[in-house]
DNA sequence: CGCGAGATTGAAGGAATTCAAGCCTTGTGG
DNA sequence: CCACAAGGCTTGAATTCCTTCAATCTCGCG
């Protein structure tokens, strides 16, 4: 009987079961999420509702309008909110990487389609349970606040982006945002011939940028061709130089600086 | 040497004076601003340190990168939050209307420009003053984390209106949500023959938008080509048929409906 | 009245989309 | 082990929608 399971779904539970057992000390998110200024005794009270689950590439998380019993933090992976409008055109609203939040206290139907980019385990708490630990444990909300007034100034440089910025601006602007989380993630800031990966594939980079998936190829090789970027394979990215990536994203001089 | 003083300026003062002696128990925003929540004693302790400055219309409230050392509710006009490239292009990335909050704890650099677009009256609260209370006043903490995760709901809706949407249907778009702003204010629902100014105009519009003041001439005049929308003048619109400016925006059918 | 800011309209140009074809890469079955 | 199918990506040509540049209009106000 053991073999009618298929050996990916049988990793799948293997690695339920290790973050089943794994403690909140030892979380890899632990100072970013929203547990982040948790004392002993208020960890304890979200380990003890806490538990993981985890989703495959490409699977949806959940879909807008549908009841949202569960809120969590995203420990590992990539997930995308987007908003369809009824005739297919869609639009990404956010990008969610380890350590951000999903799901709104006070609110029971999802706002806002969300599926698994690649594969993403989230640390889940029942919505209830999580309300209640909002209202009596101040740190939960004060992290809670400082977390979603981030989003907030992100969400709005990015409508600057969707709003005002050219084609090539766009995919600039998305690379040096990625470049830039990747460099925050290795406690290092973006430097000349650093290499990452993309996250999402052109499909997922037109909805996010508002642009159709033949306007992003053109512009990453347009890009390529005046050696903006190397691109090493279609997902993998080597910026020469960086200031002038940022250049080419039409933001304020800087360059380089960052958080 | 009362006669140095325009007259435009000693209505400024009375209405200034006016407001110091004002009560929160009289607010016009009192139950939908980040004091909705507050206890009497907490109110009081807003009310310590609470004063109301004005903004006439097309002054600036701060600049970008500017120390903030106030935050405070919207009492009543409207403001724009936006954000300018270096070569011109600018984007608003936030539209302020009454019982909205400007400013943000925990940070004392301005993300944005403001600016009043109508005569603005804010009820002003002392940065330092108003962190200490949001980390002692649950109340306080726990409505403008309500009050910001709508904004951000809101500001998500306007990015599919930026990436996504035509320009006749950004502008029917802005003109729903006005509409039923307008609506929610009269404590009405947007029902048809109804009637409401534009707060702001076609420049701003166009920044709202992302597209150029033409086009949003244009768009707005081939909508009242079709009917769409009457203009009574150039900043008094009436929507004959509800429904069919929504159906216009390429919001999902239901029309009407609204909180 | 006439000025000026805000708004409208027209014509030309350009940037991004649409439609269509073809190219890599990966994986699967013969 | 190769062939070939399929999905992701790229490229080209035609079209569309929005912008740009320029001229004209409207309306409130000194």
């Amino acid at each position: 009987m053991a073999g009618n399971i298929p050996l990916t779904n049988w990793l799948i539970l293997m690695k339920d079961l290790l973050f089943d057992t794994q403690e909140c000390a030892s979380c890899p998110i632990r100072h970013r999420a929203v547990c982040a200024r948790c004392e002993a005794d208020e960890l304890k009270r979200l380990e003890a509702i806490k538990f993981y689950r985890r989703f495959e590439a490409g699977q949806p998380i959940v879909w807008k309008g549908d009841a949202m019993d569960v809120v969590g933090s995203m420990v590992d992976g990539v997930a995308a909110l987007s908003h369809g409008m009824e005739d297919g055109r869609t639009q990404m609203v956010g990008l969610l990487l380890p350590s951000d939040f999903l799901g709104r206290p006070g609110r029971r139907e999802a706002t806002h389609d969300v599926r698994a980019v690649t594969a993403v385990t989230l640390c889940c708490f029942r919505r209830r349970p999580f309300e209640d630990l909002v209202e009596s444990t101040p740190h939960v909300a004060q992290r809670l606040l400082e977390m979603t007034l981030d989003e907030l100034d992100a969400v709005r440089e990015w409508m600057v982006v969707l709003g005002r910025k050219t084609a090539r601006e766009k995919i600039a602007s998305f690379l040096t945002t990625i470049a830039r989380r990747e460099a925050v993630l290795r406690r290092a800031r973006a430097v000349n011939g650093m290499r990452f990966d993309l996250p999402i594939n052109r499909d997922a980079m037109a909805d996010y940028l508002g642009l159709t998936i033949e306007t992003v190829s053109r512009q990453i090789s347009s890009l390529k061709r005046d050696n903006v970027i190397v691109l090493e394979s279609k997902r993998t990215v080597v910026v020469p130089d960086f200031a002038r990536l940022a250049a080419e994203a039409g933001d304020d001089s800087d360059g380089g600086l960052l958080c």
